[in-house]
Parts: C-alpha cells; sequence; structure tokens
RNA sequence: GUCUCCUUCGUCUAGUGGUUAGGACAGCGGGUUUUCAUCCCGCUAACAGGGGUUCGACUCCCCUAGGAGAUGCCA
C-alpha cells in the first residue's frame, strides 16, 4: 500500500500559519512519495463550529494550491470525510471498548470536575481525573440512569507498566502509563467524539500511513497507542513536526501579528513567499539553497531533512521573500496582482479598467521595486489619484535651501514643463541637471522640492516618470500651488 | 506542581569526531542612484553551562540551567 497522510483540521477559526504548515508538509511529503492527501474534517466541537472557519478553509486551499486526493468535497472510498457524518462509527467503537472492558461509563457532573480540579490545584496535587467511576457498581450505575444523567465515555488508562511508542524525528519516546492522561474522555456527553476517539478511528478506518502533526500532539501520543492497542489495531507511523513560534519563544499568536493566512492575503503577500518561507522553519534542504517553488518542494521534501527544535515565525524574512518573488513576476502579472488594489483603494473604478490599462502599465513599472507587500501600492501611487491634502513649507525646502531659492527652482522647472512631457526621460534628467547648475544648487536639492510638490512626500516612485505619467495640468496645478505658499513664506521672511 | 520534548549568530538554518563553524534574513558600513527602493560589495554576530568518553569534541554519554508543549466532555 502506498502513502496515505492527512491534514485534519477542526473547523473552529481561521486557517494559521501553523496550520498550513502542517497541511503542507503533509502535501509535500505525500506528492515527494507518490502517496495520497487526504483533508478530513474533525468537526466534534459542536459549540465551536463555525462554517466560516470551513470556507476559509477552501478558500485557503484554493489560494495556495493545495489539490486534495480525498476530501469532502472530492470524495473517495474512505468516506464520509467529515466527522460529524461518522459518529455512529465512534458511538459503536466506544461501546465495544466499554463491552471489552478497555472503557467505562462516567456520570461524574460537570461540576464535580470543576471542583476537583479546583481542589487539586489548591493542594498542589497531580492534575487529571480522579477514576472515580471506573469501578463503579451495577447498583449505583442503575441509579444514575434512572436520574438520567447523561454519561460519557473513558478510556481506562493501564495503571501499571509503560506505553512505548516510535517517533521518526524524535526516536522511541517512552511514557509511564500513570502519566498519562488519567482516563480521558472518548465519547461526549453529547454523544459526539472527542479528538482522541475520532481522530484514531478514522486515520485506521482512511488507511492512514503516517501522521505528521505538530508536536503539542506529542504528549496525547501514548493515549492514542493505548486507543490503538485496545482496537487491537496497527499504528501508523508518527512524525511530530516541530512547532512554529512567535518572537517570544511561545506558540505563534495575534499579538505576533498577522497569523491568519487571510491576513496574510488582504496585505498582499504571495503564495509564493508563504510556501516558500513556511516550509523553511523546521526543514530545509542544504546549507545554502533558499528559494523553492510549490513544485519544486513537492519533488524535494523529505522528512530526514527535519529539524527537531521550533522555529520562530520571522515577518522581515517574509517581506523578503514577498519582495523577490513580486520582482519574479512579469509587468503583466504583477499589474492583475495589483489590480485588485487599485480598485480597493478607490483609485480605479472598475469599468475603467481597460481604458486605463496603459496608465497601470506604468504604475506597475515605476513600483516593481520599491514593493514589499501588494498593499504598498496605496503609499507609493496615491498622489496620481488623489490630491495632495496640504504642504507644510518645511518639507519643501531643502535644508541648505531658503523659500527664495526653493520658488526659483519650482518656477525655472513650471517654465520648462512643456519640455518635460514632450521629451523622453533620459533627456529630462539632463535639463534637470543643466537647470540645477544655471541656478547653482545640487541636482538632488532640485529635485527635492520638486518632488514633494507633486507628490506630496519626500519619499516617492522616479520623479520624471511620476510627473509624466501624473500630466502636465495636474503637475502645474500643484507648482503653482506651492509656489504660492513659498511667496508667503518668502515674504514672512523679508 | 507533574510529564514529555527541545537547545549553533537577534531570527531561519548547514554541520553527524579533526572546518578560519558555512549560508540566508535582520542590523551596520560602502558602491550604483533624483528620494525611497532594487541591485552589487563588505562588516558585526553563535555551538547555554558543567562534567565525562576520546589523541581530538558543536558533533557521543551524563548532570544542571533555560525554553516550549501538554496536563479539558478544545482540537
Amino acid at each position: 500500500m502506498g502513502i496515505r497522510v492527512r491534514y485534519a483540521p477542526s473547523p473552529t477559526g481561521l486557517q494559521h500559519i501553523g496550520g498550513v504548515r502542517t497541511a503542507l508538509f503533509n502535501y509535500f511529503f505525500a506528492k515527494s512519495r507518490g502517496g495520497e492527501f487526504i483533508l478530513r474534517i474533525e468537526d466534534t466541537d459542536r459549540e465551536r463550529y463555525s462554517e466560516n472557519a470551513l470556507t476559509d478553509l477552501n478558500n485557503t486551499f484554493n489560494w495556495l494550491g493545495i489539490e486534495v486526493d480525498e476530501g469532502p468535497d472530492k470524495g473517495g472510498e474512505y468516506g464520509p470525510y467529515v466527522q460529524s457524518e461518522r459518529t455512529e462509527l465512534y458511538r459503536e467503537h466506544a461501546r465495544r471498548l466499554v463491552e471489552s472492558g478497555n472503557a467505562y461509563y462516567c456520570y461524574c457532573s460537570q461540576e464535580r470536575l470543576e471542583k476537583l480540579r479546583e481542589k487539586q490545584a489548591n493542594e498542589k496535587q497531580d492534575f487529571g481525573y480522579d477514576r472515580k467511576c471506573r469501578e463503579i457498581s451495577v447498583s449505583e450505575a442503575d441509579e444514575h440512569k434512572r436520574d438520567s444523567t447523561k454519561p460519557v465515555i473513558r478510556l481506562k488508562i493501564p495503571l501499571e507498566g509503560e506505553t512505548v511508542f516510535h517517533d521518526y524525528l524524535l526516536g522511541e519516546i517512552k511514557k509511564k502509563n500513570i502519566d498519562i492522561n488519567p482516563d480521558p474522555v472518548l465519547l461526549k456527553s453529547d454523544s459526539y467524539p472527542t479528538y482522541h476517539l475520532a481522530n484514531v478511528i478514522d486515520d485506521h478506518f482512511m488507511n492512514i500511513t503516517h501522521i505528521l502533526r505538530a508536536q503539542e500532539w506529542l504528549p496525547s501520543c501514548p493515549l492514542h497507542i493505548v486507543l490503538y492497542n485496545a482496537f487491537g489495531w496497527k499504528q501508523p507511523q508518527y512524525c511530530h513536526l516541530p512547532m512554529v513560534m512567535g518572537s517570544n519563544g511561545q506558540k505563534l499568536s495575534k499579538r505576533d501579528g498577522a497569523t491568519a493566512v487571510r491576513e496574510f492575503v488582504e496585505k498582499g503577500y504571495l503564495k509564493e513567499a508563504i510556501i516558500n518561507h513556511v516550509s523553511l522553519i523546521g526543514w530545509s534542504y542544504d546549507d545554502s539553497r533558499e528559494f523553492f517553488t510549490k513544485e519544486e518542494l513537492e519533488k524535494l521534501f523529505t522528512l530526514d531533512k527535519l529539524n527537531k527544535a521550533p522555529g520562530v515565525f520571522d515577518y522581515k524574512k517574509l517581506d523578503w521573500f514577498n519582495g523577490h518573488y513580486i520582482r519574479q513576476k512579469s509587468n503583466e502579472e504583477l499589474k492583475e496582482l495589483l489590480i485588485p488594489y487599485l480598485v480597493k483603494y478607490g483609485f480605479v473604478e472598475p469599468e475603467k479598467l481597460t481604458e486605463m490599462a496603459g496608465f497601470i502599465d506604468e504604475i506597475v513599472s515605476l513600483t516593481r521595486d520599491r514593493l514589499k507587500v501588494l498593499s504598498d501600492i496605496k503609499e507609493l501611487t496615491w498622489f496620481f489619484f488623489k490630491e495632495v491634502d496640504s504642504y507644510a513649507p518645511e518639507e519643501i525646502i531643502p535644508k541648505k535651501l531658503d523659500a527664495a531659492k526653493t520658488r526659483e527652482i519650482l518656477e525655472v522647472v513650471k517654465k520648462h514643463l512643456p519640455d518635460v512631457f514632450s521629451k523622453p526621460e533620459e533627456k529630462v534628467e539632463e535639463l534637470f541637471k543643466s537647470l540645477a547648475e544655471s541656478i547653482g544648487v545640487k541636482l538632488g536639492d532640485f529635485i527635492m522640492p520638486l518632488r514633494v510638490t507633486v507628490t506630496g512626500s519626500n519619499v516617492s516612485p522616479p520623479i520624471i516618470g511620476s510627473l509624466k505619467l501624473l500630466g502636465i495640468e495636474k503637475a502645474a496645478a500643484r507648482i503653482d500651488r506651492v509656489i504660492n505658499i513659498l511667496n508667503d513664506e518668502v515674504g514672512n521672511n523679508e
């Protein structure tokens, strides 16, 4: 039998970086070994269930280009792939465990469990269920049935011995049975299974061969082994992946910045960058290669290059990858990526897209080296579409110059404006150089007031290209406006 | 508290007994340049600590410390 792996998210929130990393590694592992990648929805927590989470999952997979071999939408011979549609299977197997003496009904109320926990915390005892119902008498059970307490089914963890399993990455892992979570719930009082039960049953019946999941599952793995043994099933191969951390060294969380894939998409991160960056947390290829496409990873990924230690998600490095992949795009591709942002910021109306195609082409080539994320387009190009709110004289006037000199620069530019718009860019640059020389200022000091005038900022795309794109009328109007401001300045100083 | 896992530059990592401990991001400096970027060049920076084993330890073993995760009728 070939390799079969699965990604089994719980639809309770947005897909985040950690989850996607797990999905990707499973996917790459399957692809590289000619195996099957299965998607299974673990929606057994009915309280936290969210329809939204499901669409977000689909969006994320579509965006990343992950295609599943079997799953809820795709189908497959091991379905259904949604746990809430498999509840009868779990109930039957839970009952079977009770019959075989590996599990038992527990009638303890939530209140009792809470008090128990409280007491354990106060008295600094070990945490966990006290196994009160493990040896419950028949008459006591009958009594509970009469008062219609909804029982749960708990697994009997052996009281002695130890459980050993093998992890591909971590090697042999031993745990004394008394240290395993004492008798975890398998079937909840709403008769839905817990993760532990459903996960083990599904992995078995879906013929999953390898389990690649985050290391946060490591502590409950012995429990799963006990379950496999109780059923008499062969356990799959385990490989617990190092976790993805935030900059504080703890589990990546919202306070670290964006964590949901959707947020990264909105900010204008490319899937190439996300895939590349995420793949290099906990995995490497060799001592120097750093760029990998999804297709390459589908061939190159191997378990033996995994790292044991958790890795911090570095936002700066993601930015760098993103800039790299933006620059990798053709102008045409980048234009398509940028258009939604131009529309979103109200710069371009959707119906004018074809009319403005040439204009947008220019914007793309003016900004492509300056974009870290696609949404940077807003700060970089707003002045083409909106008026400059206000000018601060201290922004306009270069440090070494005064208002009068600055005004002179703008007036001289104004005079030559027709040339600026009729000549090619190189000629305009020559023109500016000679004009700067003729009035005795450096080219930089000559251009900066013009830049602020035209773009409203002292940081902008190249000024000559920007000027030409803006158009002579708007350019002239902005120059006039600033000359007026400078007139006042000169007046004040006299 | 208890259990389990982890530990190379600030960060991601290469390294499997003998290396000037390599690369990348970030940072810093320089070059190109009309600003900012891009691009190019350079610099700073690490084997957590202590014991062993060995002719020789980043590499193997033990201890300590630190970190993380788990300890739910959440996954």
